[in-house]
DNA sequence: GCGCGCGATACCCGGACGGTATCGCCGAGG
DNA sequence: CCTCGGCGATACCGTCCGGGTATCGCGCGC
């Protein structure tokens, strides 16, 4: 199986729509039909249903849409850190840490001056990405290395050692009632019906339905907060970042945050081995 | 970058020979040599350094070639999970299963026993192979699931449940002056020079080097045992399959051994999720 | 110095891939 | 009921790329 074959399927899987699928590849659509019509030849196997009015995945296309988007990460991550490693030697980048935008605003410094004291460090460039975008950025190798948030970010697949474990604290707008009780739980922030939980992307990218606004950065949920349309449960580290018109208060019964440094498997660089140890130090 | 490029790449940076590659993947020597070429111009990286009398790995072409290996095994995996989805339709098998053969000799049946008795089960091949195989099958597709056991295996990667924890016993011939003693310790099995220590193969199928003989899998281990030629340390549950002529002594300071399910990540399927909770289960 | 082994180059051929034109099918709408 | 429009499949053609053969260039060793 070729990669291009396995590009073309997944933009056919994707799009439902064999026309789309060839402009979004810049082909004809004949070529297209024919390269998925000889694959599923070869594979002795029938990826996709057509009938008029669309196209729709067999159980067997839909195992070819997973495990093709696998391999397809897989074929640019061996293509990016090929070229990465190349241009190294003339004193390119050495690591890319990629970290969701507005977390762990105290630890990433301390993490980054404490491993560039190091005898050997090399340079690391930081990725800020938006929420559940970190695992996609290391299997496709757009980073080497990442800071996620268990138990929101899954780290299935991944190598990873913890960092911190901290608290959650409940971040309200500054006037509202529950802003000054010591503490809270889940059950009454969640029950707040003038500030429904906001909702965050799905992993393909749409969101679940919900009365809450859709968010996608941490500075867009804090002014939605400031602005009493919404409430949040986050992680006690974000108190530094806090504006002045939101209020954080503890909730006892959120699961607690763990921090952990991650990276994909069988990929210990001597670098990548140096910042997980000062990492696990500090 | 395509697959053939890669598959062409990962020859000759095994062989570290353009023509003896050429052989193995059945073409001739030239169009080998300009597709290399044609690889490294397009990601602007010189892979292998050519002078006469060898080719040698640049470390940029290192990493391609362990990217590239992984790669390739995902673009495996996609084909043949899509093979064995389409033709499950027409009543294929569902799952296959990978363990050592020789190895959880208890509670391989009783974990297939109580799987064949749920309402939902679906057949599982077995598949016995050698030490150390068992993350290359799931990662390039041939298994769906395998029983490793810790420490031995590396689970980096992979998706897993632990299943039982057992202590480690040392096999040794019947007619040993340890065999008869209540118990032993590491040093005193490791010290024998009549009895060294077996070498298992590494994950290239290499050897390291040493006194003890080569060997593959728990047969003809079992076998060296009773000529007087090795010691093992083995967990316990493999008392059950020892042959009358070896003895087993417990060694109270050998790591204990957690025998886990793993399954590769992204690939819970409803069938592999029933297995694996029959698993935890039992 | 001559032969030999190995990778690079030159050149040719066939097939695969992509493009244009067109067909066949089905559903919507007047 | 007929027609039109949308979509995927088919037919056909040109071109480029991948593979083969022949040969070169260059070290190394007998």
């Amino acid at each position: 199986m070729e990669t291009r074959e396995l590009r073309y399927f997944v933009a056919v899987a994707e799009e439902l729509h064999f026309s789309r699928a060839a402009r979004r590849l810049g082909i004809a659509q004949p070529p297209l039909s024919r390269a998925i019509r000889q694959l599923e030849r070869r594979l002795g196997v029938t990826l996709l249903e057509r009938d008029s009015r669309g196209v729709a995945l067999t159980p067997a296309g839909s195992v070819l849409l997973r495990e093709g988007r696998a391999a397809l990460d897989a074929v640019a991550a061996a293509d990016r850190r090929t070229r990465r490693a190349g241009q190294a030697a003339n004193g390119g980048a050495g690591l890319v840490l990629a970290t969701k935008a507005g977390a762990s605003s105290e630890l990433l410094p301390k993490l980054l001056d404490a491993y560039a004291a190091e005898p050997d460090a090399v340079p690391v460039e930081v990725l800020l990405c938006g929420i559940g975008e970190q695992e996609r950025l290391l299997r496709d190798g757009r980073a080497d290395v990442a800071l996620l948030h268990r138990p929101f970010d899954s780290i299935t697949g991944l190598d990873s050692e913890e960092l911190v474990t901290e608290q959650q604290v409940a971040i309200l707008p500054a006037g509202h009632p529950l802003a000054h009780r010591p503490h809270l739980r889940m059950a009454e922030v969640e029950a707040l019906p003038d500030l429904p939980m906001p909702r965050w992307p799905r992993s393909d990218g749409s969101y679940p339905p919900g009365p809450g606004p859709e968010v996608r950065d941490h500075a867009q949920l804090l002014q939605l907060v400031a602005l009493g349309r919404t409430s949040v449960v986050l992680p006690e580290s974000c108190r530094s970042l806090l504006r002045p018109d939101v209020a954080a208060v503890p909730v006892l019964d959120a699961p607690s945050v763990t921090t952990v440094i991650a990276w994909p498997p069988h990929s210990r660089s001597r670098a990548l081995a140096g910042l997980v140890r000062t990492a696990t130090r500090c």
